[in-house]
DNA sequence: AAGGGTGTTGAAAG
DNA sequence: GCTTTCAACACCCT
């Protein structure tokens, strides 16, 4: 479940049930979740660690102890869930948190695209993937002007470039469909046809739909059930995403579905005409 | 019923 | 360099 406003609703609710809590052993049932070290010294490392508090940054989520972080990324389908030690193991479970009072928190990943890694604690960013990553949407100085500087000529499709980590965290194919259509912007429009315009409603939108996504508690389009009852609401204020053949909610035009840059994207074409 | 698509990203190829 | 394609993997729909 990966896009920013997903990450941190799974951050606020592990923080609630694991804040405090002290880990007894780990396994790893799956060697190449884990990056950095091997499985066994992973393991090693976090026995005995007491999660002191839960952090995130774009699309990754930290469980931060006294002197480490481990930093998770849930890339398409990661999934964390809480239940008893004799809970049999599912399928798909592939690292299993055993705490000391016989909680385990197990992480879930159909497709095993998901990674793990320990770094410091503080130097979170050091982690791989983390230190290329741009600015997200909420911190200060994420503005038209700073995509307008980042955009430079790039003929990059909107939408692809939109997806860039490196230009801005957190957003994901389904934010970006709804970013695009709150800007009215056809998602194939290359990035040096844009307007000085068209970049602060960018920086505004995306703002916007992941304040409002995390305020609903992220988007739940896949069936999801959760021991710890994660399932958002968002997917009911999805204006494109997901929505072919259904009727803009501004026009009633009906909205299409491309391809770009190999990734599905769904906008009105009569609300977000391509320009250039 | 085989093939294309899926809330992602990084390596390889152009 | 910069940009696009594809692979990692399993499952669900046509």
């Amino acid at each position: 479940m990966p896009e920013l406003p997903e990450v941190e609703t799974i951050r606020a609710t592990l923080s609630e049930h694991l804040v405090g809590r002290t880990i007894l052993k780990v396994d790893v049932f799956y060697d190449k979740i884990v990056h950095g070290m091997t499985p066994a010294e992973f393991c090693a490392r976090l026995a005995g660690q007491t999660v002191r508090s839960m952090g995130r940054y774009g699309k990754y989520l930290f469980f931060q102890f006294d002197a480490i972080t481990l930093v998770s990324h849930l890339r398409m389908e990661g999934k964390y869930f809480l239940k008893p030690e004799t809970e049999p193991r599912e399928k798909h479970e592939h690292v299993i948190f055993t705490l000391v009072d016989h909680d385990t928190l197990r992480y879930h990943d159909t497709r095993k695209f998901g990674t793990m890694e320990i770094v410091p604690r503080g130097e979170e960013r050091q982690a791989a993937g983390l230190r290329a990553m741009g600015p997200e949407p909420f911190d200060p100085g994420f503005d038209g002007k700073y995509l307008s500087g980042r955009a430079g000529k790039s003929r990059r499709a909107v939408k692809s470039w939109l997806l860039d980590q490196t230009v801005v965290s957190g957003l994901g194919n389904i934010y970006v469909n709804e970013v695009l259509f709150l800007s009215g912007l056809h998602p194939e429009t290359r990035v040096c046809d844009l307007k000085k315009k068209d970049f602060a409603r960018l920086a505004e939108a995306s703002r916007a739909v992941l304040q409002k996504a995390v305020d609903l508690g992220g988007t739940t389009i896949r069936t999801y059930y959760s021991s710890l009852g994660v399932t958002g609401r968002f997917q009911n204020e999805l204006n494109v995403h997901d929505r072919k053949g259904l009727p803009c909610p501004v026009c009633g035009t009906p909205v299409e579905k491309i391809q770009v840059g190999g990734r599905g994207s769904y906008y009105c074409p009569r609300c977000q005409r391509k320009k250039g």
